[in-house]
Formats: structure tokens, sequence, C-alpha cells
DNA sequence: TGCATGTCGTGCGATTATCGCACATACTGC
DNA sequence: GCAGTATGTGCGATAATCGCACGACATGCA
């Protein structure tokens, strides 16, 4: 590359580690390279740098990311201060709703869990948590989430959209798609049924000041939890008062 | 270097992103400099790639890990069913217990938190949460940890132990905390009182076979909440029970 | 057995990306 | 004005990286 300021080597030993971001079980190098598209030899040398590094470890089925990756996210957590200050709102949040309730935010095209609260009364988990992933055009966090990004992303976002529904509910037309969106930014909340999972509907609202990077604060229940327009205000309430305390995230 | 399957621009990079571990707000330039020790113009382009990568993000501060980080965690987390399988079992043990829960392994010398419940009655939180690290040497997390652990890696830990005391309860002496982790590893189970931090106390025990990484499963309390015997038993034996369905974790 | 396919390790020459000094600038407080 | 610190960047020498290529091994099928 021509580019003085771009260590290549390790924005390409960055793309392995990308390789493991969709909780892939273990990878075996061929599989690296294919994914990666990088050369079999160099695929091998950044891995075996990761492994000495400590980002991936070795198993009988391939290589896997290592503990070590959740250091590093416990750095951003920690800076957020997410256990001290934020795990509790959305506790209190979640056993006040009697509902799931999450804070997330971008990365890239897609929204990311950042904490999350369950009511004592949950006895099935989706299996989200904390870095899990979810569309940002078919869900209303992620739709939040666009509604607070710049037109860039959004445009990033419809361009990059997926070809096959996730369910029989989920919009696919663009158009309606920029509707949705620029609705939540103008109601100031995004609610939306069924597009994503069959049966699950949530209900999003944006935190803080619009700094850098978006945050929005989410509720999750199945799909008919939110037709009472006197319910779903309570839930609005409810999250945007815990959205306030949340607000005051340090944000350096 | 004259090692041919080391990629040291890599490990450069990683080295500059470890910089932002410990939770560090924000870093300015010359503050990744002195912590990595690399030059400065390599720190800048290292840096400049890392933005460019999006893991981490230009703020007023200086610069910071982004989500991107988490989203790598969430690969982590998601290869272990963390989410779906862990979750569940720690919030019924923490709920049996009354008392905090986590599942833990290691990361290098440190240990590191992979989940955490707390039960309903919990008002305020520690500040703990997932990617929190403790040290091995002084926890009970951390000495069973080290219980099933190589040798090698004890030896590591003993010879970077901290050299001032974290509490007047914190036992400094290498021998008799060599014979802690023996102790640990013996009797199946540690118990550690007041070292890390006084007025708390923790329990741990290990967590499936003896896999690559070993975990361990723990709950903390006040200092005295150990202190009867039968209560005492009544706690690890709700741990061992959550341990074995815990045990059954995707290890591929 | 022979051949195809897939994986793995690695030697090595050519290339080029990286290093790190160096110069230049700008801002602070005194 | 000056010392101290942060920042941007040009450039030559060096050393690290690349990626082809060769050899070895295991497996499956005809």
């Amino acid at each position: 590359m021509s580019d003085r300021d771009f260590a290549a080597t390790l924005a390409k030993g960055l793309d392995v580690l990308s390789c493991f971001e969709q909780g892939a079980p273990a990878l075996s190098l061929p599989e690296i390279t294919r994914r990666s598209g990088l050369d079999r030899a160099v695929v091998r040398r950044l891995c075996l740098t990761l492994v000495r590094c400590g980002y991936l470890e070795e198993s009988p089925a391939g290589l896997r990311l290592a503990s070590r990756v959740l250091t590093l996210a416990g750095g951003y957590l920690g800076r957020l201060e997410i256990g001290r200050v934020v795990q509790p709102i959305l506790r209190h949040a979640a056993e006040q709703l009697d509902m799931e309730v999450a804070l997330a935010t971008r990365d890239r095209l897609q929204a990311v869990y950042v904490d999350r609260a369950a009511p004592a009364s949950a006895r099935v988990t989706l299996g989200f948590g904390i870095g899990s992933t979810l569309p940002l055009l078919h869900t209303a966090v992620g739709r939040m989430l666009l509604a607070r990004s710049t037109p860039e992303v959004m445009a990033e976002t419809l361009a990059a959209r997926p070809t096959l529904p996730y369910t029989e509910a989920t919009e696919m037309d663009p158009t309606r798609l920029s509707a949705a969106v620029e609705t939540a930014r103008d109601q100031g909340y995004c609610i939306a049924r069924d597009e994503f999972e069959l049966g699950a509907a949530g209900v999003a609202v944006p935190v803080g000041t619009l700094a850098q990077t978006p945050f929005v604060l989410a509720t999750t229940a199945s799909v008919h939890a939110f037709d009472d327009p006197a319910g779903l205000d309570r839930v609005l309430d409810v999250l945007r008062q815990s959205a306030i305390g949340i607000g005051r995230m340090r944000e350096a």
C-alpha cells in the first residue's frame, strides 16, 4: 500500500481476529484463510503471533478466541462505569417493567449489547448478552441507533441490507426502512415487532447527549407487550428515566 | 527480531491496545508512548491504524477503546454459550444463595470474570462485571484457578507477586501463598477473606473437566458469610451443582 | 496401487513496509 | 523569550514481511 500511516500487518492481524466475531466455535487455518482472503502463509504467521500474544488459543478443533478479549472488553466497560453505574439502573428498570432491559451501541453496521439486565421473574433467557450483535435495520435498538447516527452510516447500512428476510414480517423496502428510522428520530423512540424474530417486540429510546457514538436503552418482550398505549407509555417513562441516569456516563 | 513466524508489527499494535486494558478513560499519544515503550512515530501510526480498523476512537481527551472490542468479546462469550446456558445457571445459583455468583477464568496472570449474576435482593453492586480482573494470589477465585493451572503459571505468578499488600490481611509470604493454593487443590474449593478487599470474602469451586484453560465458579459476600460450617457446606453444594451444569460448556 | 484433494510446515529471494531519527510547528505557563 | 510538552511528517537505511514453491502427510475413491 502507499499509505505510510497505515500498518498493514496490524490491520491484517485484526482482520484475522474479526473472523471469530460471529461466535464461531473454532476455526482451522484454511478456514481463516478463506474468510480473510489472505495468503495461507501469512495467516499462519499472524495466528502464531496472536496465539503468542494471548488473543487466540489452540484447541483440538482449531483456533479460537482466548479470554484475553474479555479483559480488553473489560477496559471498555470499565471506562463507561458499566458495572458501577449502569448495571444497577438497568436492574432497577428491568424489575419495574418486569422485562429484559439492555443498553446498546453501534459497532460499524450492527448494534451491540453493552449491558443487559433481566427481571428476577425471567425464567428463559434469549441468549443475548454483552457483546451480542443485532441488525441495525430490523430491530428497535438498531433503528434508534441509526436515527442518531450520521447519514453516511445510514446510507452504508441501507446499501448493505440483507437480501433475505429474517421473518415473514421483515421490512425489505429501503424507502420504508428509511421512513421507520425517520419516525424513530422524530418521535424520540422506536418500536419494532416480529421483524427480526417472530413473536418478539422491542422498544428503544436514546441515551445521553449525542456523543460520538450513540447509545440507546431498549427493552424486549413478546409481540403484544406494547400494544396497549398506556402500557407503552409506562415503558417509555421507565426507559427514559433510566436513560437520564445513564446519560451521565463517562464520556471522557 | 530473528523469529520469522512472528509479526512484530501486529504484536506492537496489540501492545498498544493492551494499554487500555485497565479501564483508562482516554489516553493521549504521549501517554501510550510511555506505557508501551515504543517509538512516538510508531505509536502514532499504529493508533491511526487501530482507529481506522475501529478498535480505537478519538475523543476530546485522547484515544479510547471503541465498541468493537465488545463485539470481539461477544464472539468469545457466544462460543461458550454464556448467554444461553451459563447465565440461567448463575442466576439460579445467585437466587438460591442470595449472593453474587460469578464464572471466571484466567487471562495471563490475572483472573477475569466471564459472567456474573446477582440476586434480586442485591441493592449495591461492587462494580465487578464481565471482563473485570482480579489478582490470582489473593482471591478465592484466583487461587482456585492457580490450583488448576500448570506449575509454570504458578511460578510466574509468584515471581510477579505484588510488593505492596492490598489490605492489612493480605498474605505476602510466597511459601504460605503456595500452601494456600495447594490447600485449594486438595480440598477442591477455596475460601479467602479480607485479603484483597477488607470486609469481603469469597468461595470458589472448579468447573468442568480440566480443559486447556481452567474455569471456576465463585461467590462473594461479606466477611463472615462463610464462617458457619453448615452454611459453607450449603454454598459449596449449590456452587458444585451449578458447576456440573456449566461443565458441559462447549469446549470445541 | 495410483491419483486427487486437503492440510500443514517452511525455506528463501525480492520487495516493500516499517522503523526511528530528524526537522518543523504550536501551545502552555512562567 | 524560554523551557517543556504535544503534534505532524519527510526520508533513508534496514529489516521484516510477503507469497511462491517445494516437500510431507493423511484421507478417500477408483
